[in-house]
DNA sequence: ATATAACCGAGACGGTACGTCATGTCTTCGC
DNA sequence: GCGAAGACATGACGTACCGTCTCGGTTATAT
């Protein structure tokens, strides 16, 4: 690495991580909207200025914020399809419970419609961490035999999508937009739901 | 009986009108967070006051805004469950492509996770309105015997949730987090695999 | 003269009556800045609307509502002039002292050097009602010898004017100005520099 | 000392005299009343916040503005305490001519019969800037020996702010309230009554 | 008796200004 | 020579009054 050692900057990674943390304890207290770069500034015992030297404006800075609570999520082998599943349907509603997701996650979604910048950023720090996790999830479901190799890779990365947007979308909207829990029963039915179509998916062209 | 015969002047039923009808052009050039309460009085040929009299801020404005967009939803019988969903998966996409819904839902539903008040009119305005097709195609897939009937209404109304934040949800996601098109093949795709989740689903306990 | 009694319903008195009386109480309270007109009309038990057919604007409404307490001023006969100039000024100051008078006098004023209309509102309800107390004191002097009958009347009537701003002049002044209390001790020393200045007034060409 | 090192950018100089400048002018050109910090922020090229940083209202504001006004009040020594008064009386008035003297003054000594903070203000500001005056002719005219020494420094004070009502207050009531012109004809005058009423005060007791 | 006309209360209307707050940029000084 | 402290221009916020304008209704005189 060509890194090399300026003059006097033990501050900065400590910066960075209050910065991020104090991101963090704003949205739970106040929510997206309310947060503040002043406040955020103030919590992390840092100059406003020493925000916008390392992030564009504050959605980018969220972004960045929120983007860590999604490496958490995993993809345990539980020895079957269903289980998978349903497990990583209830680690993703646990997630969506922290307030500081639930809250944010949603807002940069938003914004992220009218800016492109953000939504590329969205792509990389939310969206492909947790496509990962289908990926995952369906080789080692062929490895099982429980689901059909695809032969086009095209065909493949279009099913990993739609599995995707299904298990996302579905979590999502049952936990922001319907506003109801999404507890072990409705994983349960959900998954059976999700696993049944898949089977019987591959006898229909 | 909730009426009171008011008194005094009462309100121009042309400014309500007036009002939407500039909210949601608003929305369309200025997306969510651009929007301001003075910009929308000023193309509504309205005082500010006006809206304030009317909302007490301007989510909740917005939802109403929106809230008659997901009126033109319809489901027209097709024939077949099949060809059902995927006209009402389509007729879903095209809503969200307009600028003024696809920036608003998201909006709405991120602010909604830290207002109750606003929670419960996305719920009547929205979530409601959309929930009612869920239902319609279900009666009506029933009646053809492509779907079993269900005694149990506690039963029936969790499977009517589940259908409905599994389409919705999955439709939503694909619009605006994956950012992906929800295009004709991808409709196709989603329905079959929801379609023969459903048709399966019976047969497990 | 074209007193032609009018048809329709006529004008409340005892809303007349009720506003002025509440606009006092106002002023009392808020002072003049903090009066509205929303919050008079509230206190009188009257719509908004019933002031302002009666009164052009708030300026116009606190004026006659405070020229009444001018009326309360009188110049008994003490037997000299000096008792009565001592007499004039202390009730003045008694006047000054009421908080709706102390206020809105000079706001009334204030307002007054940009408005042509109240001006003359104000010197008919205000300058003129107190002008007619020199007049008599003068001529009261007079008819007692202590001072010289004038033949000119332009003479006479700027003499008037010069005696009315000094009196008034003065006792405003202490009162608002230098905020200073116009007690008995003060009214003797400037009573007695004023006749004095006006009996050797008389030697000097 | 009361300083303490302040840190931060400090405020800018620039801005209080563009401030107080274009305070002046939008008293000239629309009065008190008319007076908005918006339209003084953007006459200064001066941000709105700018002003309320420095002051807390707009009054405190108006009455700073003005105050520079009665630095130009002077006592030049004319030969005699006839002349001086009356010079003094006539640079008085020709201040009162100035529109923006003339509307603030009695605004602001109006609003500040219910203000404490800015009674404070309008004493320190105004009237001891104008009382000096007095104080000065006074000693003046006593090394002239038209006026007797005072040994009591207690009476002294006590017709020192006589002195100083009658001439501000007469002045101020005849340019504003009366609404008169205070002409040299006036001035002459006035100052004849006043002169010769401080000279046989000394005989009373 | 009934019309006509001006009044009344209530309260919504288009405006204007308020004073506050957040954004993102820019100085200045201290370490 | 970086970074905290904080002032800056900008611009939206939501509130408060202004003075006007409907409303439905009331109370007078004039027919």
């Amino acid at each position: 690495m060509p890194q090399h050692t300026r003059t006097g900057r033990p501050r900065s990674v400590a910066a960075d991580a209050a910065i991020l943390q104090a991101t963090r304890a704003a949205l739970v207290e106040l929510g997206w909207s309310k947060l503040t770069m002043g406040d955020v500034a103030a919590r992390a015992g840092v100059a406003k200025t020493t925000l916008y030297r390392r992030w564009a404006n504050k959605n980018e800075m969220v972004v960045d914020a929120v983007a860590v609570l999604f490496d958490e999520l995993e993809l345990p082998d539980r020895g079957s399809l269903l289980a998978d599943v349903e497990g990583v349907v209830l680690q993703f509603a646990a997630l969506l419970n922290r307030p500081e997701a639930k809250t944010a996650l949603m807002a940069v979604v938003a914004e992220s419609t009218r800016d492109d910048a953000l939504r590329e950023r969205v792509r990389s720090a939310l969206v492909d961490r947790q496509k990962r996790l289908v990926v995952t999830g369906r080789e080692r479901a062929q490895a099982r035999g429980e689901l059909p190799y695809e032969d086009d890779p095209c065909e493949a990365s279009r099913t990993t999508d739609l599995i995707f947007d299904v298990v996302a979308g579905a979590v999502v909207h049952r936990a922001l937009v319907s506003a109801e829990p999404v507890d072990e029963e409705w994983a349960r039915r959900f998954t059976r739901l999700l696993v049944s179509g898949l089977g019987s998916l591959q006898d229909s062209p």
